[in-house]
DNA sequence: GTCCCCCTTTGATCTAAATCAAAAGAGCGC
DNA sequence: GCGCTCTTTTGATTTAGATCAAAGGGGGAC
């Protein structure tokens, strides 16, 4: 948990996920301000606990993160998986404190955003506005994704649809979208999904059988990603816009 | 569909849930222009479609509304159900189209507020700047909490919820909280919890025989509103915080 | 009023995934 | 290196809820 402020956004290299395009030198110097804090966690570590105060929002600069809402009666359920350039800690600005836990999968990087820091810049600044409205927005067109997910597909689907958008999410940051390391585990995946360890472990298992993926440990190679796309029921091959039930 | 501009946002009955408190005089002469147009829609009339341009927010003046995203394979997920006071059209702010599809589940009245408007009035006035910012995270928070439906609980939980839900609600509005109509068929409030009608059916009839409901087509009525609670998991009876899997 | 369509209920059967159980790896501290 | 613990896999069994099937309502159109 120390804390260092030498990175500068502008030399960021995930700047151009958590920053707004076309920010003028003197805006991304003012935005430098903001995002001065920095925080260093390990595996486990908590990045914030439901309950605790809401201070501002967190820009992941390494590693990844698991958020996680917990019910009255104990049992959990992780909402998101958070990588690099992507915003942590949206759900707590109304209410001022946070309904959820965010944990560190491995060891990571975080620039810590005050809000009423980032508040008045963008108040200022009309890009910063829009790209603090994108963040929310992308995360609700995040979740009823998973809502979909969770309401409607097989066990099988699910896990292949995870697959792909972590795969997408390792390719948009540069890195390749057939060989990835999964920073979470088989329960994390589980639980996320709503399924169970063994269902999942199960067909990860199937999946390597029929030739679509591999997996060692944590480390998975997508052999065929035409047919995992077609097993999550994103490849539309058949148009069926009729069917409105 | 016709349009009407007589209701003023300072006599509007869901002004309190839809405008931040705490506007002078002026600033809600300001919001009215923003609110302007007005729209009347009958039942199973589309608000907006998906792939529809994004122009703007929908506040929901009266009646009710279901959200709900389509997979490329033609099945849909109801993501949310949208009453007076409410806003409507959140995901589409990134990526300027919807992606989702909102229908009247009656005859419904709603504010447009369009968003380039609601935007530089937002960035003039801090208060509405972070209404906005609430109405988001809100937003983020009840689908935090549905995802936690969908991937934990089982289907009578999941519609115990849902009751309670739709109750909590209604009585914010100044409702009662132990009887209402449902405006959503059972076929609705099914595809939401991630169940079929015909589980919902038989759990509506079972809740009801255990005396912790009444219903009568979609006349709802709760009569034991603890032992509903305690079915959802909602009220907290034992204490267990250390079960953290 | 009558017809028709959709919504809802009820019953029988099936199945995907959960649960229960236990062995086999991996990673970490010492 | 060795032991311990947590993670992952594999197998057998159970079950909640889906699916299939069909019979009642209700309410709007005419």
């Amino acid at each position: 948990m120390s804390s260092e402020r030498q990175i500068r956004c502008g030399s960021c290299a995930v700047a151009k996920l958590c920053l707004p395009v076309g920010l003028s030198e003197n805006e991304i110097d003012k935005m430098e301000e903001v995002a001065q804090q920095k925080r260093l966690l390990n595996t486990k570590d908590y990045l914030f606990r439901a309950g605790d105060a809401f201070t501002g929002l967190y820009a992941v600069r390494s590693g990844s993160f698991k958020s996680v809402v917990v019910a009255a009666n104990g049992d959990s359920q992780i909402t998101s998986f958070t990588f690099p350039g992507e915003i942590l800690g949206l759900d707590a600005y109304k209410g001022k404190a946070h309904t959820s836990y965010a944990e560190a999968l491995e060891t990571s990087a975080v620039c810590m955003l005050p809000f009423d820091q980032l508040e008045s810049l963008a108040q200022k600044i009309p890009a910063l506005q829009r790209h603090v409205y994108s963040i929310f927005s992308e995360e609700i067109q995040q979740e009823n994704e998973i809502l979909l997910l969770l309401g409607k597909r097989s066990a099988e689907m699910r896990l292949a649809a995870f697959m792909i958008n972590i795969s997408s999410r390792y390719s948009q940051r540069g890195y390749s979208a057939s060989q990835f390391h999964l920073s979470m585990s088989r329960g994390d995946i589980a639980n996320y999904l709503g399924l169970t360890v063994e269902t999942v472990s199960r067909l990860l298992n199937r999946l390597q059988k029929s030739g679509v993926i591999r997996v060692t440990q944590r480390q998975v190679e997508i052999t065929n990603m035409l047919a995992l796309s077609e097993l999550a029921g994103t490849h539309c091959s058949l148009h069926e816009e009729e069917s409105r039930a």
